[in-house]
DNA sequence: CGTAATTTTGACTCCGCTCAATTGGCGTGG
DNA sequence: CCACGCCAATTGAGCGGAGTCAAAATTACG
């Protein structure tokens, strides 16, 4: 249980002061609370890019915050092939694949230079006995990564390469707007492969939808970096006017 | 809150005697947690054939445990497409989309005459702080439920059709047997399009896959009956033998 | 600063979609 | 009981969106 990371930090929490605390944490705990969960909250990590937080497979022991940077999360099949399920930054939470088996069923990679609040489980479930404030927001937690997967799931299974892409630009708009970021000029953090893993698409198809996108003045790109150009425009592709 | 359903019933549950706790229920309960969660699980609910559990919208109050019976999930989009996201059967937990936000975010809808436990979501939290073990069971079900999203976004986003619907059919066939009836006959409660919605895929694609692969004895179909005569068969598709 | 990785773009192919017609089941009412 | 009508499922023909293969351009990184 709780294992030492080699790359682990002894630097002390203090969620109060943390910029991102009305991201992942419950609104309206009183101070005493606050203070238990900084105990929780004891560690955090630093993650390279390219390293892995935890790799399928892995022994599961705890959830964490990202603090700062970017991360993918994959599943790897028999065959070799593997599925991006996700992009994560600042705020969010990950590792809750975990909970349910004893180990990890995905492995969460930085994509840039990252940190992580360390949460180790068996605290979080003692405390979300103690503080219903806290039990509250872990399972609203829960249950929106369970939502956002559905979403997902749509995008998969109901909707055609542009749709998806415009779809997908626009989410990340909304979450860099949300940390306090520009919502239309931002550098992709992933690759157009991983981008392409992530809706189902060949890393051709991406690349080929973004100079189109360009070209129809939607967006501009030049390698990483996107500009927005036409949100309108964007949301006009995903909801396709049809004969009704 | 706790809103009183029409076709509620105010048949007194016995967790314990039930057919199917050692699906929904922790393992290891003592006799008192027992009765005490017994009183959570108050009432049944009735559904027909085609009516909802709940619709998209709904305000959310309760879980509930599938007691016979099967559901589709399914979410809609502005422009009336829909997405199946998921069938249920006996044993298994729906509305957990709820727990996140105010309302839900998918419907429920019985694919023939059903029947489930209500389980008011305050008495389930209220509970959990008591009750350690029922505290980690609901996490538990909450974390099964992301990665089997997770694997469904793997099938849409990395599988060819044929792939995908070998591997429902193989899924359906492994939860049938848990469910002690036959993996290898058994009763397709959806149709063409709701399957090919789950897949991603059109009904037509269904339709001629399910003929190609009873041409090639894989399976025997006649309409809605299934029989799996070759199960290594149709794992071999999954995982397709590639240059490596 | 050179080598590898990523991205772009083109040409061609094919899987799965669209459109359409037919068949098969099943419930309802004459 | 059978006929009708409705819905689900099957099957065919043709098309198109996205994949594959390949090469060039650009960038990133040790």
């Amino acid at each position: 249980m709780t294992p030492i990371h080699s790359a682990s930090h002894g630097a002390r929490s203090s969620c109060s002061q943390c910029s991102l605390h009305e991201l992942c944490l419950p609104v309206g705990l009183d101070e005493a609370s606050m203070r238990t969960l900084e105990d929780v909250v004891s560690t955090r990590r630093k993650v390279h890019r390219g390293a892995s937080l935890f790799h399928s497979g892995d022994v599961f022991s705890s959830l964490y915050a990202v603090r700062y940077g970017f991360f993918k999360s994959f599943i790897t099949t028999r065959d070799g092939r593997d599925q991006v399920t996700g992009f994560y930054m600042a705020g969010e939470i990950v590792g809750m694949d975990g909970i349910g088996g004893e180990r990890h069923t995905c492995t969460l990679m930085a994509l840039e230079d990252s940190e992580v609040c360390v949460m180790p489980f068996s605290r979080i479930e003692d405390l979300s006995r103690e503080i219903e404030p806290l039990q509250r927001h872990f399972h609203k937690v829960m249950s929106r990564e369970i939502v956002r997967d559905q979403g997902v799931m749509l995008l998969l299974g109901s909707m055609r390469a542009e749709e998806r892409l415009a779809a997908f630009l626009l989410n990340l708009s909304q979450r860099f707007l949300r940390r306090g970021f520009s919502a239309s000029e931002f550098v992709l953090r992933m690759t157009r492969e991983e981008i392409g893993s992530y809706l189902g698409m060949k890393l051709e198809t991406v690349s080929r939808l973004f100079s189109r996108f360009h070209e129809e003045q939607l967006i501009e790109v030049r390698q990483k970096h996107v500009r927005i150009r036409d949100v309108e425009g964007l949301r006009a592709l995903i909801a396709p006017p049809r004969a009704a």
